[in-house]
DNA sequence: ATAGAAGCTAGTTTTACATCA
DNA sequence: CGTGATGTAAAACTAGCTTCT
């Protein structure tokens, strides 16, 4: 028991039913409160007087989407979010919401979480919630924003690799535009000298053999690794064995 | 078959913070 | 050094969809 709750003046009156108050618990159902209590801190007080109000408003206002789940935690967990994490829901005094900054702690085990599992049950919510002293919803809400962020993230590096990939081709196409110029140039010099071979298209003279890649394949590990899964169930390996395949087909 | 709860994605808004002129 | 404009990351929100009971 800190300072401030030994000499916790509070005096409550209650009657009615369930306003949510910030003193308020499960064992203390007041609806109205009159808080006849003396400031220990006033600077404090006043501010934490605010934050109840607030909180009042928040949960008929931002949190609309709020669960049936969400809402008996935040009963339970009234006074202790109060006490321990001003940031969560917290609103500004003109009535805008306050952005919750969450500790490096509470991001690390986030992070190691989402490293686990990228989509959690509500068992898992609850007890990540409870550990991080946190709203289920909140919880939610940031695994739903990282997923997000994986996925633009990993969208950006097939983007960049296509890029690559695209650069590459073009560079192959013009090389051997030039070399197809070049044999033209020859044959017709030659051509009554040449054994027939020679008269055969390019592609058969020169046929891509199964240690020729693609020209993608250059570009490295990452790009035989990426298994972007597009809409249409393809990905990015897939598509390197069909161009593969295509080139084959061609041959024969 | 239907309703409602819950979860998801995609897109948007809002806030905090950093950078720069 | 202070200040306002601007950009960015991330928390929170909304709408619309699917799945399950």
């Amino acid at each position: 028991m800190n300072e401030r709750e030994r000499c916790d003046t509070t005096l409550g009156l209650g009657i009615g039913v369930g306003i949510k108050r910030e003193r308020q618990t499960k064992q203390n159902q007041r609806s109205f409160w009159l808080d006849l209590s003396l400031p220990l801190h006033p600077k404090i007080e006043a501010s934490e007087h605010v934050h109840s109000y607030d909180n009042e408003k928040d949960d008929q206002d931002s949190f609309s989407s709020k669960t049936i789940d969400d809402q008996e935690e935040e009963e339970e967990r009234g006074i202790k979010r109060s006490a321990s994490n001003t940031n969560v829901y917290n609103n500004n005094s003109d009535g805008s919401r306050k952005k919750l900054k969450l500790t490096a702690e509470q991001t690390t085990l986030l992070e190691d979480s989402f490293k686990i599992h990228c989509t959690l049950n509500t068992g898992q919510k609850q007890e990540l919630a409870k550990k991080l002293n946190l709203l289920p919803r909140q919880i939610e809400v940031w695994f739903q924003n990282r997923r997000a962020r994986t996925k633009l993230k990993h969208i950006e590096q097939e983007c960049s690799l296509l890029k690559k990939c695209c650069e590459t081709l073009n560079d192959e196409n013009r090389r051997l535009k030039k070399e197809l110029q070049e044999m033209r140039c020859y044959s017709l010099k030659f051509d009554h000298h040449q054994p027939p071979h020679s008269q055969l298209p390019l592609y058969v003279r020169y046929p891509i053999t199964s240690e020729m890649h693609h020209p993608c394949d250059k570009l490295g590990k990452s790009g035989q690794d990426t298994k972007t899964v597009f809409e249409n169930g393809g990905s990015i390996t897939q598509m390197h064995g069909n161009y593969k395949r295509n080139a084959a087909d061609k041959l024969s």
